[in-house]
DNA sequence: GAGTTTGAAACT
DNA sequence: CAGTTTCAAACTC
């Protein structure tokens, strides 16, 4: 329709874009538009591959990412917003379904662009972009993610259904043969009604595509298909991408977002959406928030999620799977683990003939026993963790800390499939990862911080060998008070350990590689007798240097020593002031003259110089994988979810994208940062406002941006604060 | 696998 | 806030 001739408007030019009767047309579309708009810039995105990984690894990014999250979140969450909207979806399913069947790429890539659920049909005629971009979302996260979505943002029943199909399909797909699965999604599709269907059918139609061995072949096929549809459009869509992201994507996308969110999403979940990577790992975390706000509602009397609870309710002992899944999707990164130990000989050779990484944590969900859903969500987000490690490992800058960068990267090694090593190298990280995730404790009950599973945020699995455990789904209530009353003491008991800030991704090809991520233990060690040099160290352990925050004594932290120098044994704890091995001293000194905004630009800068970050790559890699940075991951993005309010409307205001994806980079990971910035007000005790005055140092970003890190840490984690509880706590 | 060491978490 | 205890992971044998 209207959308041959926009289309070319639009892609000429970004500001045309939004001027063009394309955005128009969005406008006047229903809610839904601004977030299919958001979608298509997504998709465009995928296109360029380059931007892609940027963005996504991106973390500082917040309008970027959140907008191509949404993009993503969209497709995968399609049957989110389908099932959120209800209706909404119905009407629109019709309008992708006879895209879909017509397969009119003109046709359907304006559709798509403008229409959510059109996004399947664009799936299968747009293709060429589409895989790219979904292929790191639907295989691996495809699935699972929409699953996930539908389970955890919203307790509709139909999500729960459609969860058992999605699986079988995977399932099918994966043991059976890609076609196969495809042609079993359709006929579901076409049985069922519901708009999730369709959007599971697309994304399991890519799947599939992706999933076939040959992943060129098909999407050879695909693009052919397109261009004999019309080349020019894909041409046009990938400029307009590029306009989008480079200009307005994100204040335009934001407030599309928002809106849709607004007017479809549930308060609480709305912020999930946000992004993709962090959908997997917010579930997880907000597995406990969701709960609690989905009780919460419940017990203000929604029916419909009353429904929702009672599958997801801990009582059902099988519950426990579904729970687990809906739930728990946050807590499997245990099942990962196990699922890829048991299939770990499977992946390895998958991957080597070639099937994607996302194929493999698929597979090993259908083969795993324990769970279909659970483990594709796991699966899920093992990759998007293992992708990181191996990213810190490789010290390739792309994977942000971000989970959305998690997720980007994965995309992008979809996309890049093609290097076995990195699917080794994920492999291995998965294997990694599955030795984090078990717990032994006995005498917390998994209650406590003491227990990695519960710190984590994830519940205890099989794996674990824990006694008397209460961090089990059918305990969630016990899990949420318990998790409330130590967020009480200290907000950010959960937040990430270890804060990351990957150096503009964007950038890659500068030095990203030879400035890994800088992070830091926002908190700092207390090391006294290991000098920091083994796992007791939580920085060591995170494959970070001791920075300023830390009280150890002796550091010789592998990674980077407390004053700045490995070499210097400095114990001084504060005495370090030296300026400049220690950002830190210097942070904190200039810290307090700069200002907060002026600590954000810097951040990215300061990063780099640190050494620590220099010497992290090297040692890091075999720690960095098992321990923490997952965990810190989920609990971020629980912390997250709050944040991205913020986030959405700092960057995109203010910012320009350029620069602010490496500052979000830098900051990206932890929101924290990024709230104080938007809050930023400048003077507030930080100290005092965190319970556990130790150590909450704010986190990298925050230290290696700021000269005043230290400051900026505080004033962060205060503002954080308050964060924190509205994500728990969400009434 | 058992025992020791270590440092975070929790408690006072 | 500091000191002590508890706890479970990390480590060693």
């Amino acid at each position: 329709m209207m959308d041959t001739p926009e289309k070319i408007g639009t892609s000429s030019s970004l500001s045309k874009f939004e001027d063009s009767p394309v955005f128009n047309y969005i406008n006047s579309l229903s809610p839904i538009k601004p977030v299919k708009s958001v979608h298509v810039s997504q998709t465009f995105n995928p296109l360029s591959f380059a931007s892609l990984p940027s963005i996504f690894t991106s973390p500082h990014v917040s309008s970027h990412k959140e907008s191509r999250f949404l993009k993503r979140s969209t497709d995968p969450s399609k049957p989110e917003l389908s099932s959120a909207d209800g209706t909404k979806v119905s009407t629109n399913e019709e309008a992708g379904v006879d895209v879909q069947e017509n397969f009119d790429p003109g046709v359907s890539l304006g559709e798509v662009s403008f229409e959510l659920h059109n996004e399947p049909s664009r799936t299968a005629i747009e293709l060429p972009q589409t895989l790219q971009y979904v292929c790191g979302s639907p295989k691996c996260d495809p699935t699972p993610c929409v699953i996930e979505m539908n389970c955890v943002s919203e307790p509709t029943c139909t999500s729960l259904a459609i969860v058992p199909f999605v699986h079988e399909a995977s399932q099918k797909g994966l043991s059976d043969g890609v076609e196969v699965a495809a042609t079993f999604q359709i006929e579901q599709k076409r049985e069922t009604i519901g708009c999730e269907w369709e959007g599971l059918i697309s994304d399991t139609s890519d799947l599939l595509i992706f999933n076939s061995p040959n992943d060129s072949e098909a999407f050879t096929g695909v693009i052919q298909k397109s261009l004999e549809a019309g080349t020019i459009e894909l041409n046009e869509i990938n400029h307009m991408n590029e306009s989008f992201e480079d200009n307005n994507v994100t204040n335009f996308v934001p407030a599309g977002l928002t809106d849709y969110m607004e007017a479809h999403m549930s308060a609480p979940y709305s912020m999930k959406p946000g992004s993709n990577l962090h959908r997997g790992f917010r579930r997880r975390c907000l597995d406990f928030e969701v709960l609690a706000a989905r009780r919460k509602s419940l017990d203000g009397g929604s029916n419909t999620n009353s429904s929702v609870d009672s599958k997801m309710e801990p009582g059902n002992p099988g519950g426990d799977s579904s729970r687990c899944i809906v739930p728990g999707i946050g807590l499997h990164l245990n099942a990962l683990a196990i699922a890829s130990r048991d299939n770990k000989s499977a992946k390895v050779d998958t991957l080597l003939s070639g099937t994607e990484k996302l194929i493999l944590p698929c597979s090993t969900t259908s083969n795993s026993p324990t769970a279909g859903q659970e483990t594709a969500h796991e699966s899920f987000l093992a990759s998007a963790s293992t992708e990181r490690e191996t990213n810190d490992v490789e010290n390739r800058v792309k994977l942000a800390d971000d989970a959305s960068q998690a997720s980007a990267y994965v995309v992008n090694e979809e996309l890049n499939q093609n290097s076995p090593k990195k699917k080794i190298r994920r492999l291995e990280q998965a294997g990694e990862s599955e030795a984090c995730k078990r717990c032994n404790c006995k005498k917390s009950k998994c209650l406590k911080l003491y227990c990695e599973c519960f710190a984590a945020g994830v519940y205890c699995i099989e794996p674990c060998s824990c006694q008397d455990c209460f961090n089990k789904p059918i305990h969630e209530d016990t899990v949420l008070a318990t998790r409330k009353q130590i967020e009480s003491r200290n907000p950010l008991a959960f937040a990430p350990k270890v804060i990351r800030t990957s150096d503009p991704i964007p950038e890659v090809g500068e030095d990203s590689i030879t400035t890994p991520a800088s992070a830091r233990h926002k908190r700092g060690c207390n090391c006294k007798k290991s000098n920091c040099l083994k796992k007791y160290c939580e920085c060591f352990q995170g494959g970070v240097g001791c920075s300023i925050n830390c009280r150890c004594e002796g550091c010789k932290n592998a990674f980077g020593v407390k004053d700045g120098s490995a070499i210097v044994e400095a114990e001084g704890e504060p005495e370090d002031e030296e300026t400049d091995p220690s950002d830190k001293n210097a942070m904190n000194k200039n810290s307090e003259d700069t200002d907060i905004l002026n600590t954000e630009e810097q951040n990215p800068a300061a990063l780099p110089t640190t050494p620590l970050q220099l010497h992290r790559p090297l040692v890091q890699l075999p720690f960095s994988s098992k321990s923490k940075p997952p965990r810190s991951f989920i609990t971020i993005g629980s912390s997250s979810v709050l944040y991205t309010g913020n986030r959405y409307g700092k960057p995109n205001i203010i910012r320009p994208q350029s620069i602010i994806g490496k500052r979000f980079q830098s900051v990206g990971e932890d929101e924290t940062p990024e709230i104080l910035r938007g809050n930023s007000s400048p003077g507030t005790g930080i100290k005092t406002l965190s319970p556990n005055s130790k150590r909450i140092s704010p986190p990298q970003c925050e230290l290696g941006s700021t000269p005043g890190g230290a400051r900026s840490g505080r004033k962060l984690i205060l503002q954080s604060i308050p964060s924190f509880p509205s994500l728990t706590p969400k009434h």
